[in-house]
DNA sequence: ATAAAATTTTAGATGAGTCTAAAACAGTTT
DNA sequence: AAACTGTTTTAGACTCATCTAAAATTTTAT
């Protein structure tokens, strides 16, 4: 088994590939990581001795298929945890990740599968974010930034690229809630701010929200 | 906030206290914790200047104030995973001790208090443990050992004292469950086995067995 | 193409938790 | 009260994850 450091790197490699699916690099993963770049090299040396990432020194380094199997197991096991607690324990979208980070390291098989047999089999957590299946499954939904809608064009509000408390906090005093229909009514090309529809009313809302909203197109 | 050694440590002492009330000696920890006596002191010594401990070298040591609660809430956490196991993931009560030592050690007032009303607020967990509420408070239940009863005499079946899973799952096979009647139809003077009447059954256990089991008389 | 800048790695140190081996101490026996 | 026995503590070492500072390498700019 791995140390929860271990996972925490692997979680956000994981994440990082997104952005860099050519390879991350030290420095950004010191940066996602909070941490040096130094410290970064010596976990990466450790995480490629165990064949979880593949590495050349100076070149960077990508999850390898046994690191991407360990990433994808514990995000199961975080977004599990955040419908657990959302669904269960009364906890807001806001409230879950910290607790998700600590739940995520838990080690039994049989906990996971119970508990998502328990939660009814869920495909996105609280966020919109997809849970992978216990054999590491999962659909990337067709999404699209709300900032890249254009003027007229609508859809499903299906999750936020930024899942920070004061962020989701802010929507939550909008109103602006998951599965929620959102039209551009009309875009300021100064700002890039968008003003929308939903819900049968009309808001403005910013370029830095707009950056951090999914839309699934209708 | 303490790691998981140190809280672990705690809940060892917490356990001895019950057999040595005079104080905790190196030894007798380093044995519960499977470990060495000079890891023991140099914990024991965190521990101590951390003020969870009262402690003059050589003299052995008890828990403070603070570690009696700082104990006391980690094993009201561990018990109330056990229910949570048990209760609403199909776990039985032999499978759930190794993942509730993980799950004890989660950080968040929220998650236990949220916790503990899904389950509904039980008093006990799966093995007849009592279980300490929010302000620590909880009622040790008035037991004695089925080994202590006399020919006779009957009671509850109200807990193991070894949670093994070994031990748990004999009992399974036979039949022995939480809550049953049980009565002393003879009892042995050669080998202190008794022969019980449970359920209308009668069957002889040994000396170990019914040394393990708690019995509260009626 | 070479110098400057940025990135990455190495070297050496630290704290937590553990170990072994040796020293210090306490309790008991003679 | 001195010696023996068992317990406890200390001393020094190891691993893990981190750090700072310096060296090595790659990238960028002139």
């Amino acid at each position: 088994m791995y140390t929860f450091s271990e996972e925490n790197y692997l979680k956000a490699i994981f994440h990082l590939e997104r952005s860099y699916p050519s390879g991350v690099s030290t420095n950004a993963l010191a940066e996602e990581m909070v941490t040096k770049a130094s410290s970064v090299t010596d976990m990466i040396k450790k995480l490629s001795e165990k064949k979880l990432v593949n590495y050349k020194k100076y070149q960077g380094f990508k999850l390898s298929k046994l690191g991407m199997e360990t990433a994808v197991s514990i995000i199961r096991k975080h977004r599990l945890w955040e419908v657990f607690l959302v669904d269960k324990l009364n906890f807001s979208w806001d409230e879950v990740h910290e607790v998700a980070e600590q739940l995520e390291h838990i080690k039994s098989e049989k906990l996971t599968g119970e508990l998502d047999r328990f939660l009814g089999f869920p495909t996105r957590d609280p966020h919109g974010d997809p849970i992978p299946d216990a054999q590491g499954n999962f659909k990337v939904l067709n999404k699209v930034l709300l900032s890249d809608l254009k003027k007229g064009e609508s859809g499903i509000f299906v999750g936020v690229k930024d899942s920070s408390t004061t962020f989701l906090q802010f929507l939550d005093k909008r109103n602006i809630t998951l599965g929620s229909e959102i039209k551009i009514i009309d875009k300021e090309l100064f700002d890039q701010s968008v003003l929308i529809q939903m819900n049968g009313e009309e808001l403005r809302v910013s370029n830095l929200i707009s950056g951090n909203i999914y839309i699934k197109i209708i």
